[in-house]
DNA sequence: GCAAGGTCTAAAT
DNA sequence: TAGACCTTGC
């Protein structure tokens, strides 16, 4: 992922930071990279699809994190991934090949009745999917926090933020873990930052202005550390045999033109090279540099950088290796989150009366844009549902007769029975025969668990005497409590206080621990039962 | 000295 | 999985 050894030759150049000093800023995040962590917690619910509260718990990281931002007064701008570019095909092939490969053997270890490393193979078998993200989505409207969908890379869409003024929606620095984003240009990106905020920086500007730092970019600007980038090895072009980013960096440094370096390359590697490897090379540095993104401001597709006619004519293919153009209003609807990116399927909508709902209308496949329903999708009033239910998708797919947009539909018996298992009682619909709809319905207003957590500040911002330092997190009625307190802000080691009521809820959590260690015992029986059993 | 490949470890709770 | 670190071979 991302530019090979980037970070690591870059090193001289990062500065820790903590996150506070985009205080009153607008920040970017890539929304992948807290995804990606999050579901590690909860990697088998999702792989596995199971109902219940733990599947959600990559929103509970997410969310803490966002809070973080919030209690440090920045404004948090999250961007997600959309469809994906072809020159990027082969990447995430190989990815979903993997992915694929690990979560089947992790269901033989489940059935072998090997718990944890079926476990530790769910974990390299976790996949965001767009409805995944959507669950987010959902969230992130409510909570009032800006996002935007990617019309396709969402680093490219970071960096166009990036690029803009604070008035007109830009950012002053981005979020990820992802190095990406120095190839396509972002003045300021935080890489790993923890859950107390503090990360690395690396500001471009200081980047190319330092006399002292070695390896110095002093003779470099924003086309020939792409050009680098590019030469090193990344998503969307392999590395020539023996190019490292040393020898990438050297070869620019030198040269200071991208078509001499080529030219230079042709004659020292000869056989090495592959004989289209120029025209990708240029193909994968335009991506850098002109990625289409989406602009909130016309609510259509533009490129990052203007395309100069230069290069529109020295491209005899066209434009397509950017990703296919796109009617402005299936850009908008997919920046918006009503429509996803990579289907093209309008994600499941209700009007805020559910009395109007039409199932024949609710679940369309857009095949090559129809303009006017994508417009009817991009401006209705409308909140989100979950599309998270195997049972939910099984049934949409039955009722619509439509392609099975979740693959891993494959697993959704043998999920339906471990969920069955492993599901409290009481967490699971009684009515075999409730509709797809009202089970999407009754789930709506229960789906942010930091709705609930608000009330539970209050009620903890009441209890007047207890303000202990604690590091782990508390919990209460099993959602997650992680209130940074604004005193929390000046303590040690940027640590937060974590606030929390007195010994009487201290219990009450040992008491919830306790349970929860023993659910997950149970849980580890009851799914090796369930597997000796069939 | 460097690229490339291998191994180890953290990521979440 | 991806990054960090180490070893090997050119």
């Amino acid at each position: 992922m991302g530019i090979k050894d980037l970070l690591r030759f870059m090193k001289p150049h990062i500065e820790p930071i903590h996150i506070k000093k985009y205080a009153g800023k607008r920040v970017g995040i890539d929304a992948y990279s807290w995804l990606h962590k999050g579901a590690y917690s909860c990697s088998m619910e999702l792989s596995l699809n199971m109902e219940g509260e733990k599947k959600l718990q990559y929103l509970n990281y997410f969310m803490h994190r966002i809070n973080l931002l919030r209690h440090h007064k920045i404004i948090p701008v999250v961007v997600f991934d959309g469809g994906n570019i072809p020159c990027k095909a082969a990447t995430e092939n190989e990815r979903h090949r993997r992915r694929k490969a690990n979560r089947d053997l992790a269901m033989e270890k489940l059935k072998e009745g090997n718990f944890n490393a079926a476990s530790e193979l769910f974990q390299r078998a976790v996949s965001i999917t767009p409805s995944t993200a959507h669950q987010l989505i959902q969230i992130l409207r409510s909570e009032n926090i800006e996002f935007v969908v990617s019309p396709y890379e969402a680093d490219a869409q970071l960096a166009y933020l990036s690029s803009l003024e604070a008035e007109k929606g830009g950012v002053v620095a981005v979020i990820s873990e992802d190095s990406d984003l120095l190839a396509y240009g972002c003045p300021a990106v935080v890489f790993k930052m923890d859950r107390y905020g503090s990360g690395e920086e690396i500001v471009q500007n200081k980047v190319f202005e330092s006399a002292s730092c070695v390896p110095s970019f002093q003779c470099f600007d924003k086309e020939l550390f792409t050009g680098m980038c590019v030469l090193a090895g990344c998503d969307f072009l392999p590395s020539v045999p023996g190019i490292g980013i040393t020898k990438a960096y050297s070869l620019v440094s030198k040269y200071r033109n991208l078509d001499r370096v080529l030219s230079v390359l042709k004659f020292e590697k000869r056989d090495q090279m592959p004989g289209d490897y120029s025209k990708l090379f240029r193909e994968a540095v335009a991506v850098f540099q002109h990625a289409r993104i989406y602009d909130a401001d016309s609510k259509s597709l533009k490129h990052l950088k203007p395309l100069p006619e230069k290069l529109l004519q020295s491209l005899d293919e066209g434009l397509d290796f950017l990703g296919p153009e796109m009617p402005p209003s299936i850009a908008a609807a997919i920046a918006e989150g009503n429509l996803d990116p990579s289907t093209m399927e309008a994600f499941y909508h209700f009007p805020s009366s559910t009395t109007h709902l039409n199932p024949t209308t609710k679940n369309q496949t857009f095949d090559r844009f129809p303009r006017h329903e994508a417009t009817a999708i991009s401006t209705e009033e409308c909140c989100f549902s979950v599309v998270s239910s195997h049972k939910v998708r099984k049934e949409r797919t039955a009722v619509m007769g439509q392609k099975i947009v979740i693959e891993e539909s494959k697993y959704s018996h043998e999920a339906t029975e471990l969920e069955k298992l492993v599901c409290p009682l009481n967490a699971r619909s009684t009515d075999e025969n409730e509709t797809a709809i009202d089970k999407i319905h009754l789930k709506v207003p229960d789906n942010n668990p930091f709705r609930k957590r608000k009330l539970v500040e209050v009620e903890l911002d009441q209890c007047e005497n207890v303000t202990e330092r604690v590091s782990e997190v508390t919990e209460v009625e099993n959602s997650e409590i992680l209130c940074v307190t604004p005193e929390s802000q000046e303590s040690v080691d940027s640590k937060p206080i974590i606030k929390r009521s007195d010994g009487k809820m201290r219990a009450k959590n040992e008491k919830l621990k306790r349970r929860n260690c023993q659910s997950s015992e149970n849980k580890r029986s009851s799914i090796l039962n369930f597997f000796s059993r069939v």
